[in-house]
RNA sequence: GGCUUCCUAGCUCAAUGGUAGAGCAGCUGACUCUUAAUCAGUUGGUUCGGGGUUCGAGUCCCCGGGGAGCCA
């Protein structure tokens, strides 16, 4: 029969994957099973089910894993897949003699890659050595509407990685477990903390004054009390107020929020711990760093030697960790005693804007001499250290919250650390005089008085016991200890620009 | 915010200014130990959006959106 004009064309949906399995679903619907109502109970994960087998004995042990289908391999009347669950992947082989041929038959024609299954069977290994399950019975527990990106290659472009994370995280495995590194890292600090009797706290994002740092914070509202908020910018003001109120090793592991733009290394908000610990200092600090680095080594990465990723050089962080002064590496860079001049601010500012711009630095009219030589540092020194590093005696104007040395009241009692030429922790010796912590507040603030806490100087004058404090930016020790390329590596949704809803 | 660069099928990528293609995925079929399974056949496009130059634009130009890198 030949066609017309008004014969409705066969519809062809066979290119349109979202169709098709939306198609099987009412398929499998229409026969009186709604995989979104069925659900199954593991009595594994992938990886602890392999690890039961006992070589030679095939078929002794059966379990129940569940996860979803990421590789589907049919050969007529026996097909191997995989599914992957939080452990990783396991293969699974369904035979029609096994199952039957009505069963056979759903497993072929109902399921696609990316549903996710349960299934029930027993160990064995193929010929080729793998642990394997024979599938004895099978359900459908989730029907994946969207097909997975692409086997080989896995999801490229960035843009789709950040925005859609869970594809990046199925078809991704360096993804998976790096963001999964992510998490134990962070498992392994607290117990590190807990192991020295360190009390974890939370404290309030939202605050009246974002002190604690230099940064520009994010402004919220709240309806009710009719007010504007900030986001808090650091978590040191509140974990002192606890040092009053006799907490004596206290800390937080929480979300920050600076108002910057965004890079490789600064994402809008990110993860800081601060840790304090009473009785003790900066070099307290130290050693509790080592330690934190040391256990993370020990029991999360099993090597203390990492490498850094944008040099290519392997980074050891079991031995010593060398210690410099913050105007030893100023001099050296500079190439003559810069800081012996700090006695004489005219000559020293002359001198340090000649040797910056010697260094090929870009010096803007408005810069104190100390953001002068703190450009020096940022971008001729800092990059350079690349083993872990402690730049102590830092010059004060840096940090108005930390005591001055008792030799040179122009220096702080601080380090920096430095590792794979990224700040990854500052840490202070806590200034507790609550005149001096108000004048270096107001010299701070300048004009902005409004800008200091004053709850909190009110708190210091209740009396702080001497303290040695520290912060940890996690994400970047992260990106060192994964070898990551980019904060956005180790964050699982990193800040994108909003696409406009249409 | 500035400069550079990218955006093509569900995904990964091709295409001198001249008929938009391949691999994977999908669909039809074969196949009872596969490993990116294989074999045969086959569907699939508002080339990020809008405008312009041109006989002709995925390609060149302008505006806009988004990403990445460098700088601030």
């Amino acid at each position: 029969m030949v066609g017309s004009m008004s014969d409705v064309p066969p519809t062809d949906n066979s290119h349109d994957q979202h169709a098709v399995r939306r198609q099987k679903l009412a398929d499998l619907r229409a026969a009186g099973f709604d995989p979104f109502r069925a659900n199954v109970t593991p009595t594994h994960f992938s990886a602890d089910a392999k690890a039961l087998y006992v070589d030679g004995q095939d078929y002794a042990v059966t379990v129940t894993v569940a996860g979803r289908l990421v590789t589907f391999r049919v050969q007529g009347g026996s097909s191997f897949v995989k599914i992957q669950d939080q452990q990783g992947p396991i293969q699974l082989y369904f035979r029609r003699d096994v199952l039957g041929e009505e069963r056979y038959g759903v497993f072929k024609k109902s399921l696609d890659l990316g549903d996710i299954i349960g299934v029930t069977g027993a160990l064995f290994k193929t010929k080729t050595g793998e642990v394997t399950i024979r599938v004895d019975a099978f359900t459908l527990v989730s029907k994946a509407l969207r097909p997975l990106p692409e086997k080989w290659h896995g999801l490229s472009d960035p843009e789709q990685v950040y925005r859609q994370r869970y594809l990046d995280l199925i078809v991704n495995e360096e993804s998976r477990k790096r963001l999964m590194l992510r998490s134990r890292i962070v498992a392994s600090i607290r117990s590190t903390l807990a192991g020295r009797s360190f009390i974890e706290v939370e404290t309030p994002v939202l605050e009246g004054v974002a002190g604690g740092a230099a940064a520009r914070p994010f402004v919220t509202h709240h309806n009710a009390l009719g007010s504007d908020f900030f986001l808090r910018i650091a978590l040191e003001l509140r974990l002192k107020r606890l040092l009053v109120g006799g907490y004596d090793r206290v800390y937080e592991i929480g979300r920050i929020f600076r108002n910057e733009g965004v890079s490789r290394k600064h994402n809008p908000e990110f993860t800081m711990l601060e840790v304090y610990q009473a009785y003790s200092d900066f070099r307290g600090m130290m050693d509790l760093l080592k330690k934190i680095f040391g256990d993370i080594c020990q029991n999360v990465i099993g090597t203390s030697e990492i490498k850094h990723a944008a040099s290519g050089q392997m980074i050891n962080f079991a031995g010593e960790w060398r210690e410099v002064r913050y105007f030893a590496l100023i001099d050296d860079a500079v190439g003559f005693a810069l800081s012996a001049l700090r006695g004489t601010p005219t000559e020293y500012r002359a001198r340090a804007i000649e040797a910056a711009q010697k260094l090929g630095l870009e010096i803007h009219p408005g810069w104190e001499t100390h953001e002068i030589v703190n450009e020096i540092f940022g971008k001729k020194i800092e990059p350079t250290l690349i083993q872990p590093t402690f730049v102590t005696h830092l010059p004060k104007e840096l940090c108005p919250l930390a005591k001055l040395n008792a030799e040179d009241p122009g220096l702080i009692d601080v380090f920096e650390c430095i590792i794979g030429g990224m700040e990854v922790a500052p840490a202070y010796s806590e200034q507790n005089d609550p005149d001096v912590q108000r004048t270096m507040f107001e010299a701070q603030a300048g004009e902005e008085k409004q800008n200091i806490d004053q709850d909190f100087l009110l708190a210091l004058e209740h009396g702080m016991p001497p303290a040695g404090g520290m912060g940890v930016g996690i994400d970047r020790l992260c990106i060192l200890i994964t070898g990551a390329e980019s904060i956005r590596d180790v964050i699982l949704f990193p800040q994108l620009r909003q696409v406009d809803a249409k």
